[in-house]
DNA sequence: CCCTGATTCGC
DNA sequence: GCGAATCAGG
């Protein structure tokens, strides 16, 4: 595979995304990432300076760099990660946050609480959670181990207690699925269309 | 272990 | 120019 301009077009629209490296390359196809990311410098298109900026000292022999450059180097970075966490305490402490229904303890003869909009997750997400708690590992507590997804499923008080178990996603507690509903897109508070 | 991007250097 | 190998980090 070549690149073509059609194919170094798709790489700038993705890569101006925010997609990874190894996505651009699953959606070309017949490169690597390692190809989408040389391709990215050469293109001179690189620094979005997101999760990972490697400032590399040297690994390997190369003193043909005798202009250290001193780059001033002020760049916020304006990616639009909008991602706002909820703090969802923690799950061995937490009763249950996986039931979207969550209980709430209405002192008798109060008129329904409007609800208050607290948990708007996106229904894709609750999709996303259901299906997954169905191939959960449902590992006990014992089982946790930092690459697996903590989330905690039933009732504590109950032999129907479990942890998800399903692979976390890089660093986070949860898997991807569970990170969904962990941590809010931010703006859930959509205006009513009058 | 999974993933991310960054860099180097033989081709 | 290309990209595998490697590095550095979450």
């Amino acid at each position: 595979m070549s690149w073509t301009d059609e194919r170094v077009e798709t790489l700038k629209r993705m890569w101006g995304e925010g997609q990874s490296a190894s996505q651009i390359a699953k959606e070309l196809g017949g490169v690597t990432r390692n190809a989408v990311i040389g391709k990215v410098h050469r293109l001179g298109l690189s620094n979005r300076t997101a999760g990972t900026a490697t400032p590399k000292p040297e690994a390997k022999s190369k003193p043909a760099t005798p202009a250290p450059a001193p780059k001033p180097e002020a760049k916020p970075r304006p990616q639009p990660k909008t991602e706002a966490a909820r703090p969802q305490a923690d799950p061995n402490a937490e009763a249950k946050p996986s039931t979207p229904a969550r209980r709430q303890i209405i002192p008798a003869g109060q008129p329904l609480p409007p609800q208050p909009s607290a948990n708007e997750i996106s229904p894709e997400a609750l999709a996303k959670v259901n299906e997954v708690e169905k191939k959960a590992k449902k590992i006990g507590l014992m089982d946790l181990t930092e690459r697996t997804c903590k989330w905690p499923v039933g009732d504590p008080a109950t032999e129907d207690f479990w942890f998800c178990g399903l692979p976390v996603q890089a660093g986070k507690p949860y898997c991807e699925a569970h990170v969904g509903v962990a941590f809010q897109p931010m703006s859930s508070r959509r205006d009513r269309r009058r």
